[in-house]
DNA sequence: TTAAAATTAAGTATTTATACTTAGTTTTGT
DNA sequence: ACAAAACTAAGTATAAATACTTAATTTTAA
């Protein structure tokens, strides 16, 4: 029984990469690619593979968004996370938008195929390293969040202005609200007063909130 | 003539990846790899390859090391640095270290071929995104530092005591000082001249400069 | 053209970070 | 056992960040 797959990653090398890794692997081919987000789903309602292996982020939508809408809309579909980093955050938002399997990039040939094949077969596969982290979330009640982390990014409670956005990358980049001003030839005065709106709709409290509510609302 | 390739990086996904770009190339052959820089070296030294396609970050030395020890051992040997990222930084210490280029792991195979042979033939290539970056630094005056952030990583200038190295990890993670007493249950006073401490031996002024030179030591 | 939104920069106040030092206690190494 | 190093926490001082507001000017949208 052949095991159809779709690829989503905008990296070319990855997806070729993953492609090599298959090549010779009886029982599994790789049936169509994706390099965004949007694009990912328009090739699953076009495919309908098996399994769907998808990076965590790319362009248009990310990882975690493409895998709850196949979760909603392609129940018969898998889905395998593929992620550069060890996230406990990236975990546990695969698990609540629906994710099959959780696999870093460094994974060994092995790994990699030993996770698609279970997968495939309807079973679950995250990483060694993820169980611990998995556990902690559960025992500590973060399992009632469906899917709600996964679509913020896409409704935002509250909208940057222009100048606040740059504002953001350079506070995000550590810089002082004196170099800030030196950058984009204001007043420290006025980068402060930026400073505190973006604080305020962001609900952050410091610098260390402030960069954590900008990466999950992926603002950066 | 057969452009002779080393490849070395920590995923193999990658490696893969740009195999399977190369492959249908003629001229161009993939003649062994490394997953890791001191590997690297050793493959360098045995196969003598036209061109070191090389990551920059990896696990026993990173990319800018090897470059910086294959421009000095290896003259004969052109080096390709890929990145992740578009980083000044990098961008900056691979030119120190003598790379002939630099490229994104996403660029297009077209550019990736590009800057393949032209390095292979003797010239430059940095990403287009890079080439303001270069100017920008060349006219700062900040060309006389040659090889020498590259080789601090191996030699630090300084030791970190255990109650440091615990400050440090906090405070990069951006936590107050009153955060970070409570976590370590030690006054705030006392996180106060750790942090003073961390400061002077990293010779960092503020929160930016802590946390580049931690990355540029390699401390995170 | 006009109104609304955004940007700018000042005011005053509190809190936190940085700067630098001193000194007692605890831990570690010889 | 003792000396050295590390850790701890206080002192005083300056600078920066945060908090919140007001208001004039500029830019943008209707």
């Amino acid at each position: 029984m052949m095991i159809n797959v779709v690829l989503a990653d905008d990296h070319v090398l990855v997806r070729d990469g993953i492609k090599a890794l298959l090549e010779d692997q009886t029982g599994i081919a790789v049936i169509d690619e994706a390099s965004n987000g949007k694009e990912a789903l328009e090739v699953i309602s076009k495919n309908k593979p098996h399994v769907l292996i998808v990076d965590i982020r790319m362009p248009e939508m990310n990882g975690i968004e493409v895998v709850a809408e196949v979760t909603k809309n392609h129940k018969e579909v898998k889905t395998l996370v593929l992620s550069m980093h060890d996230s406990e955050e990236y975990v546990v938002q695969s698990i609540h938008a629906g994710a099959d399997g959780y696999l870093l990039k460094g994974a060994s040939k092995k790994e990699f195929l030993k996770a698609l094949n279970k997968v495939a077969n309807g079973g679950k596969y995250f990483t060694g390293d993820v169980s611990s982290i998995i556990m902690n979330n559960f025992v500590n009640g973060n399992t009632t969040k469906v899917a709600k982390t996964v679509k913020e990014p896409l409704v935002l409670p509250f909208k940057l202005t222009k100048r606040e956005k740059q504002i953001l990358i350079l506070v995000l980049e550590l810089k002082n609200n004196k170099d800030i001003a030196d950058e984009l030839k204001i007043s420290k005065r006025t980068a402060e007063v930026h400073r505190f709106n973006l604080m305020k709709k962001l609900v952050a409290k410091n610098l260390q909130e402030l960069t954590s509510k900008a990466k999950e609302y992926q603002l950066i």
